[in-house]
RNA sequence: GGGCGAUUAGCUCAGUCGGCUAGAGCGCCACGUUUACACCGUGGAUGUCGGGGGUUCGAGUCCCUCAUCGCCCACCA
């Protein structure tokens, strides 16, 4: 590939669009993210959280991916054999969910219109579609994936992985069918985890019913009170609760609040002494009738369950808790936990009263059909017109909603498959704790341990068609003789006897079972699919080919690092670990990296339902994928989450318009700078499509591009004034000064920011190099190589150290910025092909590919490094002068400066740059140099500096800025003679710190005096 | 209810092992088109380091406590 032939053509602003199409391409050409396993170099390897195929990538994956490939690109260059397997996740009920919402909206069609062929069938096109603009996306940010390699969850190979570890489980008895309490998506007719429930407060209320007791004896309650915020689920109750001992549970409880109470703070005291007075009154209004009550359940009374006429026990249960309501509770074991435990261990009835969608069924008598909202007014209403309705108060419940449908969750028992977690979550408990794994930051592994440590098995069963269909057949009707004939000589079937019906259940390795395998019965196959955590889990080894022991899997298993957010600790991490360690017996990753999340300027989570999402895609076209990758870098820090306010860009004029919580909802805006209309994500009528789409951006990017445009120039800079260049070595003698300084700083941040990306500490790297490029090099080194560059004898040392700086700066840069540092790359080497100082050495054919830089020890130089320092503080000081008396930038100035002569000899070897930097001329140095009769003045640590104003003075802005001074010394003195003053201090305070301070006030009041003879001189002038 | 994190300039954030005058970017003010860059340069202004207490010779930094915000987990007939 040849650089660009004329110079002189560059452009003044970095263009990010032709060099990212290009140099991707490139890159893809020379097979450079490729991998084979190669025994001779060590691996590094990284697996990609996939991203699921509901939709496109957004932000946050943009900034999960940018650390990612940062993290690779790094490693490759350090000579590892760096490997970023690629791939996408089905997402089983988020995917079909959104397809069914499609569906719905699109066709008024339901996934059962469809079959579930047909709507599989639905979901892979869809998948077909997103699966491609999600790989697009991760290319246009530059990532350097493996692509050959790709995987989708669904895969033959990672079915196969599935297959392999159910079986195994299964076959250990790991895995168990059973009816459990789940949380019921109506809407999608599946259950959904714990972990895909949220909470939301509504307005809801808490009604007071009474049951009859049947046949009260005189002196007996002839009714017993209950309250619900769920009227409808009474037609399922099977029991009403009253505690065994009310008494002991009462004081119990009135103990426990004393205690609080005397541990509260004062603001919540009156609440509880409030709260304590109603238990105490409750010993006279409560206990007389729950012990009443309490013998009536120990002789096995019965209540008449009203609207369905049941006869259902009261019992005695610790579940009722006599310092709360009536002190009874209804038990409904089949739609609620808590009353499934007391059903459990009371041996009640469990009757559920719901259909698959959330209408009730057959058991709900007369309710049938209706909807649970429905049923519950009818059954309020009833229940009143039998004067059974005590009371009704308004109360805000948190209601369980599905994080899939938004609906809200009914608790039901279904029949369910789990995973037992005891073992495996020991196992990978043991793993973090021994430090197998690590997860940076570290806090993170509290959270890890807390929940694995409560060991609860893993519901994996979902009712759905897009996944992994359980590989189950059911056996019905059949003695195990016949199983054992039937699959005689095959140790790829198992089965176990499902103890809660009269079946077995069968399992098989990885070809599915014949429906008629055994002679007259038909095996009937689970119709369930996996969780997608199942296949998820098993992602780093999956994809490396297990449970075949490839040269894969043998050469890059365990990977290195995972890089990924903290809300999938639990779900997914974990669960790798352990299904790691169970399947390959190793962990599957060194470390677990947890970055920020990105919120927006409101300090909320972005999504695409609120409307705040970014999608990466406007920010490379407006910025560049390098601005993208360095800009979330820089803001990738160990403790904060990263706020990004974000803008809707006027498609028309281009302005930015701040994105509010009600404009971001709205599916067309008029821009309010020029009129002009637009649409966005949320449009979805002809007209609204019809208008141009508006861009969603950040300014946070502008940093990052301003600092990308700042480095293109200074390669511009540097290749125009390479014209001549030889390769030829350069000695050490040859060195200028200011060429051992750059070096010198060089060397410190290459080891900086190895070190940092080492620690995933990846904002310092990105200010160390930010620092270095701009402050050091282009403000100091390129600037002071501008005359050097002039003179015959001194541009051919100059052009090879300002080469060789700008080809290290770059390759430090490429991890994150990898477009423009190849571009530059390559224009570089059309101008100097080979490269270095000491061993010149042809450069390699892409910076991806070159080696990492490494920090030379020998060239960290800390007296050159002190000595530039003050050489910039003299020249800020001049420059000051020149702005605070209003000098024009052309008028030549001249100075004198007071100091040591070390200071002296420092710095008269600067004398050129003073004038070529600050057009200022030094007349004298040292000890003997004094003031000129009209002069300015500033006071530094080691040096006086005298400006002289003969004709130029500006008196009362040089007095004005003196006597600020003066004040400012003044009180730093104070406060250091307070400090020296202090017996403990000068006692206690290491000698070193002690002396420090005594040099410091002595300068300091050495300063004082310097201004203030300047000062006295300037009122004589005055 | 339990846990984690945060609170530093108008905004968004750094601040290492407790130790010189607490920094950056943006924004603001003034000046400037100087032969890489106005996506720039030079200079400037701006701080009760959330409140209170403690440890220490010395606290933005360590400890306690309160407040506020965010997140995670658990529970709420």
């Amino acid at each position: 590939m040849s650089a660009t032939t004329s110079l002189e053509s560059l452009p003044k602003q970095y263009q990010h669009r032709e060099p990212e199409r290009r140099w991707y391409q490139f890159w893809l050409d020379r097979g450079y993210f490729h991998s084979e396993p190669d025994p001779t170099r060590p691996p590094y390897t990284i697996v990609i959280p996939p991203p699921n195929v509901t939709g496109a990538l957004h932000l946050g994956h943009a900034l999960n991916n940018s650390l990612q490939d940062i993290l690779i690109r790094f490693k490759r260059m350090q000579g590892f054999n760096a490997l970023w397997m690629p791939g996408t996740d089905h997402a089983g009920i988020a995917t079909q969910a959104v397809v069914e919402r499609r569906l719905l909206e699109e066709e008024k069609k339901s996934r059962h219109d469809l079959g579930r062929e047909e709507l599989v069938r639905r979901i892979w096109a869809w998948k077909d579609e997103y699966e491609e603009r999600i790989l697009g996306q991760l290319k246009r940010m530059g990532s350097s994936c493996d692509w050959e390699r790709t995987r989708f969850t669904l895969d033959p190979v990672c079915a196969r992985a599935v297959r392999h570890t159910f079986f195994n489980l299964f076959k250990q008895g790991l895995i168990y069918r059973g009816k459990r309490l789940v949380n019921w998506d109506t809407y999608l007719q599946t259950a959904v985890s714990d972990d895909e429930v949220f909470h939301e407060t509504v307005a809801g209320h808490f009604w007071h019913f009474r049951y009859p007791v049947i046949d009260p004896v005189p002196g007996e309650p002839t009714h017993v009170t209950i309250a619900t915020t769920r009227p409808e689920t009474m037609l399922g109750d099977t029991a009403v609760a009253v505690h065994p001992d009310p008494q002991a549970a009462l004081a119990e409880a009135e103990s426990q609040l004393r205690e609080k109470l005397s541990q509260a703070p004062d603001k919540q005291r009156p609440a509880l002494k409030a709260e304590l007075t109603a238990l105490v009154e409750r010993r006279t209004t409560h206990l007389p009738l729950l012990l009443k009550l309490r013998d009536m359940a120990r002789s096995g009374r019965m209540l008449m369950l009203p609207l369905v006429d049941r006869e259902i026990p009261l019992v005695a249960d610790e579940w009722a808790r006599p310092e709360l309501g009536s002190g009874c509770v209804k038990i409904t074991p089949a739609h609620d936990p808590n009353d499934y435990e007391v059903g459990l261990r009371r041996s009640l009835p469990m009757i559920n009263i719901l259909n698959p969608d959330g209408t009730l069924n057959a058991n709900a008598g007369a309710y049938r059909g209706l909807t649970v909202a429905a049923a519950r007014q009818r059954v309020v209403a009833d229940l009143d017109k039998l004067g059974l309705l005590a009371d009704v108060e308004a109360r805000e419940i948190e209601l369980a909603h599905s994080d899939r449908s938004k609906t809200p969750i009914e608790p039901y028992l279904a029949d369910q498959w789990f995973v037992k977690m005891e073992d495996l979550a020991e196992s990978a408990m043991q793993a973090v704790r021994a430090q197998s794994v690590r997860i940076v930051p570290s806090r993170y592994a509290r959270g890890y341990l807390d929940w694995l440590g409560e060991k609860r098995d893993w519901p994996i069963s979902r009712q759905l068609w897009w996944g992994h269909q359980i590989p189950i057949w059911y056996a019905r009707q059949v003695s195990e003789q016949e199983l054992k004939q039937a699959f005689a000589g095959r140790d790829d079937v198992v089965w176990h006897r499902d103890p809660e019906h009269d079946q077995w259940l069968v399992s098989a390795l990885e070809e599915d079972l014949d429906p008629q395998a055994i002679p007259g019965r038909r095996l009937e196959r689970e119709q369930d699919v996996l969780d997608t955590w199942f296949s998820s889990a098993l992602w780093p080894h999956s994809t490396l080919g297990w449970p075949e022991r490839t040269a894969e899997l043998e050469y890059y298993y365990p990977t290195s690092t995972l890089v990924t957010n903290r809300d999938i600790i639990t779900l997914w991490v974990a669960r790798m670990v352990l299904t790691g360690l169970f399947n390959v017996g190793d962990v599957p990753f060194r470390e677990v990296y947890i970055h920020p999340k990105i919120l927006d300027g409101y300090g909320e989570g972005m999504s695409k339902m609120k409307g705040n999402g970014v999608d990466p895609l406007d920010l490379i076209e407006k910025f560049g994928a390098d601005s993208l990758r360095f800009g979330l870098a820089w803001l990738t820090t160990e403790t904060q989450d990263i706020r990004m306010a974000v803008e809707f860009e006027c498609p028309h004029c281009g302005k930015l318009i701040e994105q509010t919580k009600k404009n971001r909802v709205l599916p067309r805006l008029a821009c309010p700078h020029c009129r002009g209309e637009f649409s966005t994500q949320w449009a979805r009528k002809p007209d609204d499509l019809a208008l141009p789409r508006a861009a969603v951006v950040s300014e946070r990017f502008e940093l990052a591009r301003n600092f990308l445009n700042k480095l293109w120039n200074a390669a511009r800079f540097t290749l125009l004034n390479l014209e001549g260049y030889s390769g030829e070595p350069v000695a050490e003698s040859e060195l200028a000064v200011e060429d051992r300084w750059i070096l010198s700083r060089l060397s410190t941040v290459t080891g900086q920011v190895t070190e940092a990306l080492d620690a995933y500490r990846y904002a310092d790297a990105m200010r160390l190099l930010y620092e270095f490029a701009w402050d050091d090099f282009c403000s100091f080194y390129l600037e002071m190589s501008k005359g050097r560059l002039q003179q015959a004898e001194s541009r051919p040392v100059a052009q090879r150290v300002l080469a060789h700086t700008l080809d290290v700066l770059l390759r430090l840069l490429h991890p994150a910025v990898p477009f423009i540092t190849e571009e530059i790359w390559q224009l570089l080497a059309g101008a100097a092909r080979h490269r270095g100082l000491a061993e010149p050495a042809e450069a390699a054919e892409s910076i991806m590919i070159a080696p990492w830089p490494a920090a030379e020890r020998e060239r960290q130089d800390a007296t050159i490094e002190a000595r530039f320092a003050l050489f910039q503080e003299v020249l800020r000081g001049l420059r000051e002068i020149r702005s605070r008396q209003n000098i024009p930038p052309k008028t030549p100035i001249r100075f004198s400066a007071r100091c040591r002569p070390e200071t002296a000899d420092l710095l008269r070897a600067m004398e050129g740059y003073f004038e070529s930097m600050a057009g200022a001329r030094a007349v004298a140095w040292g000890e003997e140099a004094s003031p000129p009769a009209t002069h300015a003045h500033v006071s530094l640590e080691q040096l006086e500096l005298y400006v002289d104003l003969a004709g130029l003075i500006d008196v009362a802005a040089e007095s004005a800025r003196l006597e600020k001074e003066q004040a400012r010394l003044a009180g730093q003195i104070t406060a250091k003679e307070k400090k020296l003053g202090n017996q403990a201090f000068v006692e206690r305070a290491p000698r070193e710190v002690v002396e420090n301070e005594r040099q410091a006030l002595a300068g300091l009041r050495e300063q004082l005096s310097s201004v203030q003879k300047s000062l006295s001189a300037l009122r004589g002038q005055g």
